[in-house]
RNA sequence: UGGGGUGUCGUCAAGUGGUAAGACACGGGCCUUUGGAGCCCGCAUUCGGAGGUUCGAAUCCUCCCACCCCAGCCA
């Protein structure tokens, strides 16, 4: 087992268990499970719960169940479980044997809750739901007890049996627990265990026509399976009274639940319904847009379960809630990718650029490392000639200050390959538009390097033009403009922030050769520019695609932003 | 106005009575055939506020303030 280190500090769920551990509580072992409906696709937020719960399990030696939630066949479906199960394969955790289904426990929790009628502390009701709200009351005012609340044991038993057998239309009768209608917390003004439903269960088909609620149904299935601590989100804090009272009711194995800070993540938004807009709206292509903060979406944008696993080491858990820097999760996936992936080159905007002196029928391969970060992954030949590509914004007929890329006259160095010097320009005569580049080349700095010791400042990212592949490359950027979109309290929508520029496709892009066959989801660096990965689902061998997964960190795109926005007043530095 | 929670750097987050970890971001420098990466330095005299206890308080007490969650037959 991989025990947490003990020099490091603990969040407090870890230091819970290490406390239960110490005390012997359930005899030294810990069980939590990983709890979702499938209603939809997993995003970021849930990957945090999976590392929590996955991980607690293996460093604690203890085990992680796959549990699906689903108690509401109307909402849920079969594409979804099979999603997730991917998802969190994907993330890199293994629930072995221990794939559970709440409805696997319909019997079960149908036996319980004919106990809790047996005892007394459940009924059946046949207020409408309008007349349930009515009578619950407010947060300041307790409800009122429903006039069936005295129903005695058999009549509750005999209705109960009836709602089970389909005697009933939906929304005509409930079974109730008897607790408190003037509790101050409102989860125990007898809360609904049970509805009518006349649906069909992606899994128990039409066996039954009454569901469990969530609240009778979560605790009890971490009972069944023995979770030793079934750790939840925030919203559940009032919810812990219910799960404590059914389990002690029913006088069953106690799981303890502890509550947790869900993960906010700015320039974006997490929720389901949400998420649901941005798709039905067509602001995305579907669920697994790159620029989704889904974990389909971000697998296609070229995220790696590693990096998203640091990620999530990295924001801890607590309770109080909080936005984390969107920069966090970049820095994680740049962190990772630096490592482990190889570098090419691709021009995205190509200027053409002729070396005169170079001979027209020409061409040779020079060597170049694949990764500077890791010499083991070798190196390849790359193309050069007489007619390249560089990026259009590496040239400037009239550079900056601190600029040094190529400019009329300048030098620089191409990458692996040769100086070049800026010698003249061709433009369109009538929209003065650049067309091309005319440049020389010093053969004696072939590699790259000069033996008279002139130093080159600028190093460019070029391809050959003869021996480049086309590609499609797709930019993306925060999906919206603003860092906290679900922020509505001034009047705004969500939607109203959406980014216009959040993805910027790039048609005629030129890439190295060495990209042509370049399998679906493999990363890259394209030097100079970000990382990117081939599209896994519009990429084919005749049609590149690739994502931009993030860009490098851009120091120059810095210098010039504050060069412009320091442009109009030639402020001084304050003393 | 009921109940449950939370307030430590721009953003996360340690700290549990002994004198404010770390990460990201940001700023500066070194280095560099990626303005990448790496390395170095800087970045909370102060912990929502006000009182109090104490030799000593982010940590204990009192009062106050702010924010989040709860009135689904959703989860």
């Amino acid at each position: 087992m991989n025990a947490p280190d003990s020099t490091s500090s603990l969040d407090f769920i870890r230091s819970i268990i290490t406390e239960d551990l110490k005390a012997n509580k359930n005899h030294g072992t810990i069980h939590t499970r990983f709890p979702p409906e499938p209603n939809g696709y997993l995003h970021i937020g849930h990957a945090k719960s999976i590392c929590l719960n996955f991980g607690i399990a293996t460093e604690f030696g203890g085990l992680c169940n796959l549990r699906f939630d689903d108690t509401n066949p109307i909402k849920e479906e079969e594409e979804f479980v099979e999603s997730i199960k991917k998802d969190v394969r994907w993330l890199g955790f293994d629930w072995e044997d221990r794939l559970y289904y709440a409805s696997d426990y319909f019997d079960q929790l149908y036996k319980y809750a004919v106990q809790l009628i047996k005892n007394g502390k459940a009924y059946v009701d046949d207020l409408t739901p309008d007349e349930i709200r009515e009578y619950r009351g407010t947060l300041t005012e307790p409800g009122r007890e429903s006039p069936y609340r005295t129903r005695s044991v058999e009549e509750n038993l005999s209705l109960f049996e009836r709602m089970r057998a389909g005697e009933f239309k939906d929304g005509s009768r409930v079974l109730r627990a008897k607790i408190d209608m003037a509790s101050p917390n409102l989860n125990m003004r007898d809360p609904v265990l049970y509805r009518v439903l006349h649906a069909a269960h992606h899994r128990t088909g039409k066996k039954w026509c009454i569901y469990p609620m969530y609240d009778f149904t979560h605790g009890q299935s971490d009972s069944i399976e023995g979770i030793t601590h079934s750790l939840c989100t925030l919203e559940f804090e009032d919810h812990r009274p219910l799960y404590d009272w059914f389990v002690n009711e029913l006088k069953i194995f106690a799981p303890q639940q502890i509550e947790f800070a869900r993960l906010n993540l700015s320039y974006t938004v997490m929720s389901k319904r949400k998420l649901m807009k941005l798709v039905e709206g067509g602001h995305v292509t579907g669920w697994d847009d790159p620029r989704m903060p889904t974990i389909s979406g971000m697998r296609r944008r070229g995220y790696t379960a590693g990096s998203i696993r640091n990620f999530c080491e990295r924001i801890g858990v607590a309770k109080r809630e909080s936005m984390v820097d969107m920069a966090l999760l970049e820095y994680s996936i740049r962190e990772d990718l630096n490592k482990r992936v190889r570098r090419v080159m691709a021009v995205l905007r190509p200027i053409r650029v002729v070396i005169d002196n170079y001979p027209e029928d020409r061409a040779e391969y020079l060597d170049a490392e694949n990764s500077p970060e890791d010499p083991g992954m070798g190196s390849r030949k790359l193309p050069f000639s007489r007619v390249l590509y560089i990026e259009r914004d590496d040239f400037r007929e009239d550079p900056p200050k601190k600029f040094f890329r190529l400019a009329p006259g300048r030098e620089v160095r191409l990458k692996h390959a040769y100086y070049i010097k800026c010698k003249g320009m061709v433009k369109d005569e009538k929209t003065g538009e650049l067309i091309e580049l005319h440049c020389t080349y010093d053969p004696k700095t072939r590699g790259g390097w000069s033996d008279d010791g002139r130093k080159v400042k600028g190093t460019l990212h070029w391809v050959s033009a003869a021996h480049s592949i086309e590609a499609e490359v797709r930019l993306y950027d925060h999906l919206f403009l603003k860092p906290n979109p679900s922020d509505e309290k001034d009047g705004s929508d969500f939607k109203d922030h959406l980014n216009p520029n959040s993805l910027e496709t790039l048609t005629s892009c030129r890439v190295e050769p060495s990209l042509a066959d370049a399998a679906p989801g493999m990363g890259f660096q394209f030097l100079r520019l970000g990382y990117f990965c081939v599209d896994s689902v519009d990429s084919s061998t005749d049609r590149l695609v690739f994502n931009r997964t993030v860009t490098l960190r851009d120091t120059w795109a810095k210098i010039e932003k504050r060069q412009k926005s320091q442009m109009p007043g030639k402020r001084k530095k304050a003393a």
